[in-house]
DNA sequence: CAAATTTGATACCGATTGGTATCTTAAAAA
DNA sequence: TTTTTAAGATACCAATCGGTATCAAATTTG
């Protein structure tokens, strides 16, 4: 019965490609169905509804990328090689997608309202995650006498997410790197000139 | 008779509130029967399916903003003010919003997939009006030797655009002005000090 | 091996979806 | 005023929605 585990991976799989492309509005249990050739029954066997469902699969797309983006940082040991391993992030949401979709912070945010408070307590969180991340990298590089001690590390992280997550609606909406690529090799030149010492 | 045309500015009025919140796919007929407070057969006298009223809608609200946009530039006669409105603008989606919701072209840009071509397309070409609109002014800014001649408009308008987007988006998650507010003095600063002679 | 348990398929549920045919009513044209 | 036309309400449609009760098969456990 091991097999159990192998098929909620499954649904859980397909149903977060389908969610970060289509949309969790969208995405109907029959779609799910038919991407894992499962049925209904096996779904609710192992999620107790589809916004269970929802949630668990927003988590599993926002921890994996967590995990694989706190592994680049900390491979890198200056403060300017650190925030260039958040702006590549970014750019493989188009150029390289570990998720096909787009970024799926951006994509549960805009889609969510107050009819789906865990899912957005859960997208507010993960951003909360994500600045802290940012921030962390900025103060960090005080210390180490990489980063101006003016520096805001909370205007920084603002200024980077949102600039990206907006590069990312762009390219997407175009079909096209460009947008994105112009968002990163600005953002590049931003930090080398006025973040870094 | 003639109550004909109010009743079709009702429905588009109500369904664009509703769209723009809720979501495209999110709003079903009866919640915009509910809103207006009449029936299906009056709205489909007036649209031939949802997905056209989706359309109609999306163009009603950019074309409002485009025009009072447009007014509010045309307005001030210096570069540095013409681009202060496009960032008022969007600090107003969320400290005094025309339309509740947000902006209305990343709404769009988000939820759209390729089964909603023809909206997805509308979404792209306002988004081309807004970043042409954008660089127009960086471009008549060269002429009136107010922006440098190597200043790039195409990298100044998405910058912009996207920082923006991505603010409105996380203010909107946040509930919150600080993210928008942060963003756009940022920008402000970013126009004074590098774009501006 | 036998018994107990879990898994997942089948068949169903009521509610809601977008959409339409019809008919009354109200307004415009004659 | 009468006729014609158009607007909007009613009542319906098949399809799909998320969800569940049930049962057979597969798997663990004893």
């Amino acid at each position: 019965m091991r097999s159990s585990e192998l098929t909620k991976a499954k649904v859980l799989k397909e149903a977060t490609t389908l969610f970060n492309t289509k949309g969790y509005k969208s995405t109907s249990l029959s779609d799910i169905t038919d991407a894992t050739g499962l049925t209904k029954g096996a779904i609710y066997r192992h999620f107790e509804s589809k916004e269970s469902l929802e949630i668990e699969a927003f988590q599993k797309m926002m921890q994996a990328i967590f995990i694989t983006l706190n592994e680049k940082i900390k491979a890198e040991n200056n403060t300017r090689d650190k925030l260039f391993c958040v702006l590549d992030l970014f750019k493989s949401y188009i150029t390289n997608p570990l998720i096909n979709g787009g970024c799926p912070l951006l994509n549960v945010a805009v889609e969510v309202d107050d009819t789906n408070l865990e899912l957005k307590q859960k997208a507010q969180q993960a951003l909360t995650v994500f600045r802290e991340s940012v921030e962390k990298i900025i103060i960090n590089g005080k210390t180490h006498k990489q980063v101006g001690a003016v520096v805001n590390e909370k205007l920084v992280a603002t200024v980077l997410i949102s600039s990206l997550e907006g590069g990312v609606m762009m390219s997407k909406l175009q079909n096209s790197n460009s947008d994105i690529e112009i968002v990163v090799n600005h953002l590049k030149n931003w930090i080398v000139s006025d973040i870094l010492l």
